[in-house]
DNA sequence: CGGCCGAGCGTGACCAAGTCACCGACGCGG
DNA sequence: CCGCGTCGGTGACTTGGTCACGCTCGGCCG
């Protein structure tokens, strides 16, 4: 039970307060693709990721999807603090992208957190704060963005330095909130100026300093 | 000073909470068109707005300019609130619609209150909360709806019931994320199924329903 | 009063992105 | 080996965004 060593601000935490969270958390595990949560549902407890990620989507009327956010070892879902606290219900979905490892304060225990403890305070806000920030770039990106530097930055970013990277046209068309269609005449474009090669549920970064050229070039649209 | 009075949540902390506020508390008043806040600044204090209202926008990379959500009576400001909380800088700007009172809260005696204060963090946690589902539903709406139900709905939205709305195609456009030459194409549409009446620097409604169905309709794409 | 200028609007041509319909290729299980 | 489901490719068309204009209204200044 070190887990509370792992995570800076949980560290400091004073020593009552971190047996206030040892004896009062549940840890709980969950295989890949499961829901976390789902619209309409109430939270139950506040969640802190361990290990792994989540993924959390949400939906259009049309059937369309976008990838909002990940949630990631040491950070916690603010859609489920914020639904936690207000009593809203959920307005997107999470699913586990990979094996999770998260802790569980039930909402009279988080409360009692929230009440005594002012680093806790000041961990719980720093992650909410972050994603908000988080949810404005992504607006930002959406409205602003032409899709072939966003598909170029999502490339490089899921790749993270390996020079395969294992995605079908339709998830990364998920990951944009677009189409399958545009995202394959967008790698068919990348393919065709050498910068990819595509294969069958995974691509393959040819020429990393060509997208992320394109990906940072903040005049946009030379070459 | 009984503006305490007027906000549920406020008036029903208890007593030396509240006397707590009142003295820790400036009232602040702001001229239209005034900014708040904007990218890159620091935020100094908790904001809670008392009467008019503060628009808050993003910019894009292209010069382009988005509405994200209003902070009217009653409701304070999650981007104040965040930054505030976890040292950011602001990405968006807040700028006054109308004469604007608040109270503001200094950094110190605001994490005075949220120690003290359970009411006051419930306050200050559903606020948040309900801008967190705002913003994602912002997030649905540029990413998967038709630009012309979103027009009408905002047409709706604005005009509040009056026939009437001053408004120009640039202001629109700016509330949509959009450019002015696709707002008045679209209101030249609606003014040729005779929705609406033109003018300079005004739209007034001429069939409510009309827009109300195009803007309400689930399935979207009929007529 | 006339002329100027800036804000607001109209428009056509073009490009980027989303939608629809349909097809072919691959892979797996029966 | 066949059938079927997932994945990807493609053309035709619509919607939305960009660019480059030009017009008009209204106020202001000489």
């Amino acid at each position: 039970m070190d887990w509370i060593s792992r995570f800076e601000e949980l560290s400091r935490l004073d020593d009552e307060d971190r047996r206030f969270i040892e004896r009062h958390a549940k840890v709980i595990e969950l295989a890949p693709d499961q829901a976390v949560f789902a619209p309409g549902k109430r939270p139950e407890a506040f969640l802190l990721v361990l290990e792994g990620s989540v993924r959390v989507h949400q939906f259009g009327a049309n059937g369309r999807e976008i990838v909002l956010y990940r949630v990631s070892a040491g950070e916690s879902c603010i859609m489920t603090t914020a639904c936690l606290l207000s009593g809203e219900d959920y307005l997107a979905e999470g699913i586990t992208e990979t094996p999770v490892k998260a802790i569980a304060l039930g909402r009279a225990e988080f409360e009692a957190m929230m009440a005594r403890s002012p680093g806790f305070r000041r961990l719980v806000f720093s992650r909410y704060a972050s994603r908000v920030t988080r949810l404005m770039e992504v607006v930002e990106d959406i409205a602003f963005e032409r899709l072939d530097r966003r598909l170029a930055r999502k490339l490089l970013e899921l790749s993270r330095g390996a020079g395969v990277l294992d995605a079908t046209h339709q998830s990364l068309a998920v990951e944009l909130g677009t189409a399958r269609e545009v995202v394959s005449r967008q790698l068919k474009a990348f393919a065709e100026r050498g910068w990819i090669t595509a294969g069958r549920g995974q691509v393959a970064i040819v020429d990393r300093t060509a997208l992320a050229a394109l990906a940072d070039d903040a005049a946009a649209g030379a070459a």
